[in-house]
DNA sequence: AGTTTTAATAAGATTAACTTATGATAACAA
DNA sequence: TTGTTATCATAAGTTAATCTTATTAAAACT
């Protein structure tokens, strides 16, 4: 008795065409069907909608208020299904990504501008947190994916490895080391370093891995920017450590001299996650596969 | 398979709740009917609305997308009903009556005051037509309901008599005829007659009047305006002959004296008129119905 | 007047939707 | 972990809505 899909069509199709036996025509239908249909609808509404009179039937006042309506009805009806559909072959839609300062930095634009290019109905935005922040937003769905370094340790949510997350010692081309094939931690320890604020994710790391090899190193300088670093690196002020993928421009350039000081087993992983049962949208697994494209076509050290 | 309400409420009440299982008891139907529910439009838009993820179930972006307007088609549904019912307590619509100037003038306002008073959410339209195409209008369902001089000969049209339209002759109180309790045509062939332009209705009927009875008048003004002729009239240029009913205001203060000059049977009526078939609506019944009440409580001559 | 067109009605058939019963999975508690 | 509870999925059978066929009635056109 409420108000079925089929009465509204059966209405709307009778007040086009000005007859139930075209309407059943147009709908496929037989004529009794529509008659059915109408009369329901009218008894539903308390209100005639047609006038019959013999050839043709008209919408009677309250049959043109209510068409309007109807019509009004199915034309947000069809407009859900566009936009839904239009989800589907990303014209429309939206990824939020959470992810580090530096990856976002390093990594995300240029396949942001591809994703771009490609996809320039969807619109992507971009989260800087650290790490676990990264975690908790994805977990609470604040974000589709994160690009965090693993291991996050949370039963809601699902990891994949992306890249190794190296981070590599630099020194300016013309520096003592920069001879040296290879360093170790005791090296490091001997010149003057600059190294990331207090806080940061890398400088933690660095720190716990200096006091496991019971070193002191000589920190002669704390900068909250990378990009500050490797401009005073190549000024001979000192040498430092920072993520390989933040040196692109300066190993293609030669402005600048990265040297392996951990073992590969030694280093994080950059990893995505998302929610475990909550399934990343299209649109997060086509970037991922454009971010792992991108990743695997860069040189490593 | 094509959208249908029931799966269209299931999705709301699940999204509400977050649950399968609340969204059926919210809806006084089981689990499982919900489930098929949700999967049969999962499947025909090709997407997951829901991630089922244990305790709750969240909304995907489709299911998001698709919710907004999902919404909107039911508000608007809902507002349609609402705007039927409305008409059926006269809270709304629209109610359009075609009429001849005369009426309009003389009769309607009273009757349309009284209208709009009780149901200010009706919007009445007034079209001053001669009757024949006031006539032609309602055949047209240009307009809802004509009050027009009978006879009018159309078999599409219903008729419902309403009033005797009288037609009399006018004079000032001074003039020698307002002492006559009862004059005939002869006597108005004797005296300067100011008359209303040819082609109105009643000029036209008089003329036929005169014709019948081989007498000819002596017209000395022809006016476009009933009040203008009253005027004149009482400033003793002639006498005239105009409907009785133009002459409420001066017969009760008696500034004109009103002379019977056509017998009943002499007499055509004035009718309303409606679509045969088109049943004419609520609005219209009760205005006509507040005429009659009005009509009947008229002083006759 | 007779034919054609159109809508209403009644009865039976079809189909869609619901319910019951059951199984699988995940969250929660001991 | 292991049992318990809660939630959703699935299958089978039932119910209910909707459709079709057949027929009637009424109006419009010849």
């Amino acid at each position: 008795m409420i108000t079925s899909m089929e009465q509204l069509t059966a209405f709307r199709a009778v007040a086009e065409t000005g007859s139930f036996t075209r309407a059943a025509e147009k709908l496929f239908r037989t004529q009794p069907a529509i008659s059915q249909a109408i009369r329901s609808l009218e008894e539903e509404l308390g209100e005639l909608l047609f006038t019959r009179e013999g050839r043709q039937s008209r919408l009677t006042q309250a049959g043109r208020i209510f068409l309007i309506h109807v019509e009004e009805m199915f034309e947000t009806l069809e407009q859900g299904r566009d936009r839904v559909a239009a989800l589907k072959d990303l014209t429309a839609g939206e990824l939020t990504i959470s992810t580090s300062d530096t990856t976002a930095y390093y990594i995300l634009p240029d396949v942001l501008k591809r994703f771009r290019d490609q996809y320039p109905g969807v619109d992507v935005r971009i989260q800087c947190k650290p790490s676990p922040e990264s975690a908790a937003q994805v977990a609470a769905r604040e974000a589709d994916v994160g690009i965090v370094t693993l291991p996050i340790e949370n039963p809601k949510l699902a990891c994949e490895d992306l890249i190794l997350r190296e981070d590599v010692a630099i020194c300016a081309p013309t520096h003592e080391l920069a001879k040296r094939r290879k360093i170790v931690f005791q090296d490091l320890a001997a010149h003057p370093l600059l190294l990331l604020d207090h806080g940061s994710n890398t400088r933690t790391y660095i720190d716990r891995r200096f006091r496991d090899a019971s070193l002191k190193p000589q920190i002669i300088m704390e900068l909250g920017s990378i990009e500050v670093i490797k401009k005073l690196v190549q000024l001979q002020f000192g040498i430092s450590i920072v993520p390989l993928i933040a040196l692109q421009t300066e190993i293609e350039q030669g402005t600048l001299k990265a040297l392996r000081v951990f073992k590969k087993s030694e280093c994080r992983t950059l990893g995505i996650i998302y929610p475990e049962r909550g399934i990343h949208s299209l649109a997060a697994r086509i970037f991922i596969e454009m971010l792992r494209n991108y990743l695997d076509g860069k040189a490593r050290l």
